[in-house]
DNA sequence: TCGTTTCTGTATCAAATCGTACAACGCTGT
DNA sequence: ACAGCGTTGTACGATTTGATACAGAAACGA
C-alpha cells in the first residue's frame, strides 16, 4: 500500500501563508492549510475533518490507521500544523472542545446586537424563518394526502416548473425517477410542451412549481392539463400562484429574506420534506433501492 | 494530604454493574451517582465536572493531578462508572463529544423512533441547523474574498456542477448573469466540456459544485482548468470533495438530514448568500438592474 | 482497647505510546 | 540516464501509560 504521492507544488501557491493563528478554529485552519498539505497528510486532514474533534483525541496509531496512513505522516502532519508534539495538538482540541461546549455557544447563538453587520447571518436567519414556516405548513395529514399523490404508481407523475423554478421541478424529479415508475419532466423549451401534453391522461399527477412572476405558459399547461383531469400539486410562493384554483393541492413556500430577489431555499426544503415522506412511505425497499443506486454510481463512474 | 473519609454508608457494594449505560449523557450519571461515591472519588467527580469533558480526555495522571488524588482512585472512579477498563471511558467520552458537536441532528434517529411524530418539522431542524453552519463558514472576511473573485469583471466565471450540484451550479449561473458581463455554464454533457476548457484563460473564475460521490469528471475538468491558471471557488460538502486541495476558496456545506439522502439546502443556501453579498457589492447599480430585468420579464412575457 | 472494614496513596510492572532514524519509492530537472 | 529532492512507510528505542498489589490510616463496633 504505497502510492506515491504527487506533490502540491505544481498549485500556484494559492494563500499566502496565514501568517498566524489567533484564536482561530482549528477546523478552519486546517482547512485553509489543505492546499499546503502532501497527499497523504490530506488524506488525515479529511479524516479529522470527517469527524472533527474525536479523530485527533485518539491516539497516533488509531488515528493513522482511520486516516489509512501511518504514524509518521500523522506527526508531520500535526508538526505542519505548526505543532511541536502531538501532546499538544491534543491539548488544542481540548481546549477547543471546552470552549465550544461549555461555552456560551452551545446553545442557541441568538446573538442579539451585532446583527446587522453580518450579512450571512440575517440571511440565514430568514431562511431558517421561511423553512420553519414550510416545516409547518406541511402537517401530517397533508403529507398524506401529497403522498397518495406521488405513490400512486397506476398513473404517470408530471414536472414542471418555471424559468428558475424550473430547477426545483428537475431536482424533485430526479429523485422521484428512482421511487416512482412513471415519471416525466416537463422540459424547458415550452414550445415542445403540447407534446407532453398529448400523453396526460386522467387522473394522472402534475408538479408544477409557480413563483412570482408567475408566467403565462406554466398557467397554461397546468389549465390544458388539468382540463385532461390531470390532478396538481403546485408548490407555490405565499402570494399563490393563479393555477392554485386549479389545484388538488397546494404548499405555500415563504420566499422573502433580506436581499433583491425572492430566496428558493424554503421551496427546495419542501421538496426534500416531500422525497422523505415518500420514502419513508415506500418503506426499507425505498431506502435500499436508493443506497443501492448510490453505490452503484459510485463504482461505475469513478475510482476516488 | 490524607484526609480519609466517612463511607457513604448507603452504597451497599462497592462496584454494583450499574445495569446499563444506555444514551444517557455520561455528566448527567455522573451527578446521579454522586452521593454513592467516596470522599476521593467525589473530589475526581467534581474535577470531571468542572470542566466537563477534558478531564476526562486527558491521561489518568494528569486528571488524578487536576482532582487532587491519585491514579488509582481516578481508575476506581471509571470502574464504578460501570467501565471495565479507562479507554472504554474515554471512548464513552469520544462518543458524546462526536453527537453533541458535530451537529445535534447529524445523527440518524437510530431508525423507527419518533420519527414518524412530524417528519416534516425534524427535517425543518436539520435545516436550519445546517444553514446556520453555511451562514457561520460564510464569515465577512471568506465572502470578500469570494466577492473578489466573482466581481472580478477582466476574467470570465464558469460555473460547473455534478449530477445533482448541476442544479446549484445552473441557479447560480442564472443570477450572475445579470451581475456579470462574462459568465459560462458548464453544461452538464460531461462529453463537450473540452470546448469549454479551451476558453479557459488564466485567471478565470472556476465555480465548482461537487458533493459526495464526486464525480471524476468534475475533479478532472477542475484539474485540468487549475493547470490552465484558473482560480477555483469549490463548493462542497463537509467531507470535501478532492477538488479542495486545487481551490482558492472552499465553501463546505453540511448535507445530513434524517432521510436516506443528502440535503442540497445548504448548498443553495450558499449561492444565495453569496449572490446577496455580490449584489451587496456591486451597489444600487446591481439592484436596479435586477429589478429592471424581472419588470422587463414580466411585461414581455405574460400579463399576470 | 482491639480487630475489622473501608478507603486511599505509594511502588511497581507489562504494555502501549510517541517520536526518530532509515530506506524505498516516484517525480523532476539537468 | 542519472542524480537530487521530496514524500511515505517500516523498524525500533526511550518514555509514558494504564493497571495492580500492597501497606498505611481512619472509622466503626464490640
Amino acid at each position: 500500500m504505497s502510492t506515491h504521492g504527487s506533490r502540491p507544488a505544481d498549485a500556484p501557491a494559492p494563500t499566502p501563508p496565514p501568517a498566524q493563528t489567533p484564536a482561530r478554529s482549528l477546523q478552519e485552519q486546517v482547512r485553509q492549510h489543505l492546499t499546503r498539505f502532501t497527499d497523504a497528510e490530506r488524506r488525515v486532514a479529511q479524516a479529522l475533518l470527517a469527524d472533527y474533534p474525536v479523530a485527533g483525541l485518539e491516539t497516533v496509531a488509531r488515528f493513522a490507521k482511520r486516516a489509512g496512513t501511518s504514524s509518521p505522516t500523522i506527526l508531520r502532519f500535526v508538526s505542519r500544523l505548526g505543532f511541536h508534539t502531538y501532546a499538544d495538538f491534543q491539548n488544542a482540541l481540548h481546549e477547543e472542545i471546552h470552549v465550544r461546549l461549555q461555552g456560551p455557544l452551545t446553545r442557541y447563538p441568538a446573538r442579539s446586537q451585532p446583527a446587522e453587520r453580518d450579512l450571512a447571518e440575517n440571511i440565514s436567519r430568514a431562511f431558517s424563518d421561511n423553512i420553519a414556516r414550510v416545516g409547518k405548513s406541511l402537517q401530517p395529514d397533508d403529507l398524506r394526502e401529497i403522498i397518495a399523490l406521488l405513490c400512486d404508481v397506476e398513473h404517470t407523475v408530471f414536472f414542471l416548473g418555471g424559468r428558475f423554478s424550473h430547477l426545483l421541478a428537475s431536482y424533485f424529479h430526479h429523485y422521484m425517477r428512482e421511487l416512482h415508475p412513471q415519471v416525466r419532466l416537463v422540459r424547458d423549451t415550452s414550445a415542445a410542451w403540447a407534446d407532453y401534453l398529448l400523453d396526460v391522461k386522467p387522473g394522472d399527477v402534475l408538479v408544477t412549481f409557480d413563483f412570482r412572476r408567475y408566467q403565462a405558459d406554466v398557467l397554461e399547461f397546468a389549465r390544458a392539463a388539468a382540463a385532461q383531469g390531470a390532478r396538481i400539486l403546485l408548490i407555490t410562493d405565499v402570494w399563490y400562484s393563479p393555477i392554485a384554483s386549479l389545484a388538488h393541492k397546494v404548499v405555500p413556500c415563504p420566499v422573502e429574506i433580506p436581499s433583491a430577489f425572492d430566496s428558493g431555499v424554503a421551496g427546495l426544503a419542501a421538496v426534500e420534506i416531500i422525497v422523505s415522506a415518500v420514502i419513508e412511505e415506500l418503506g426499507p425497499d425505498a431506502r435500499e433501492r436508493m443506497a443501492a443506486l448510490e453505490d452503484l454510481r459510485k463504482s461505475f463512474r469513478l475510482g476516488q
